[in-house]
DNA sequence: TATTGTTATACTCTATAACTATA
DNA sequence: TATAGTTATAGAGTATAACAATA
């Protein structure tokens, strides 16, 4: 193993393990409010938009059957409603409800709060890094 | 909202959207190998321990009865065993087969290549400064 | 009695295939 | 015929509670 491997391995394995805080971070604060991370991530989704089903899925990254599982228990529990879609008859729309609109800011909040804490012994220079390396590699991810 | 407010947003957005990708693409690489990410998890776990139920449980943050099937299925194909415990005659010890250990070290090897895919337009002065930054979250969330 | 682990049961999440209704 | 969505069914993952065996 040569210097150049060392570097490589602990730069993979320290973005993976940064990973699975963060998301551990998510998750604990996700629970709180009795949602799992999919529930969290079609609120998150649903914020600014009213997609179709179909739409839902290409950004979830789920068949269509899981979608409608999904939205059928975020609907159950009065997060989302299902609207139909005026242009096509056998579409629908997905928004959220009011208390839906509620609940994704709380848990905004306190994610916000919580991953403040994490980030609290940063140097203003070093979040500033870590803000822009962030975004970085999300941009080169998403033009690939 | 003040400048502030919006680096923070920008700051806690980032690191969450940059955590999803990562594992994200954890998720594709182990579905590649059949593989969920808390099998992975497991894997990753017993690289170089072989612990009982209950220390895996708390690794995992999964309660004992999580951990019975978590290994009860990692188990039916053949990459983990349970050998008894010398100390403690109600326990059982968790180790990886051979063919788990390969699986494992195939896996570390895709994900590897993966990652380095995606840093592989940073300059090394970011690599550098974004494996310095991970890991002093990690410090510091493991000494919180 | 306390601890380690399993079993029984239930719910969430996801997937595939068959189905319905509309385009 | 093709598309949007649901239903039926199955398996993985997780949790709680009751249980067995050992300490």
């Amino acid at each position: 193993m040569t210097a150049g491997d060392h570097d490589e391995a602990a730069t993979v394995d320290g973005l993976v393990q940064l990973s699975f805080l963060v998301l551990g971070e998510l998750g604990r604060v996700a629970a709180g409010y009795e949602l799992s991370l999919s529930q969290i991530r079609l609120l998150g989704i649903l914020r600014d938009r009213r997609p179709p089903m179909l739409e839902l899925g290409r950004r979830l990254e789920l068949g269509k059957s899981s979608v409608t599982g999904l939205v059928d228990r975020a609907e159950a529990r009065g997060l989302v409603r299902r609207a139909p879609d005026d242009a096509d008859g056998r579409g629908v729309r997905v928004e959220l409800t009011e208390s839906g609109c509620g609940v994704a800011a709380a848990f905004t909040a306190a994610m916000t709060t919580r991953v403040e804490h994490l980030l609290a012994g940063l140097e203003p220079a070093d979040r500033a890094q870590l803000t822009r390396l962030a975004w970085q590699l999300l941009e080169r991810a998403g033009a690939s």
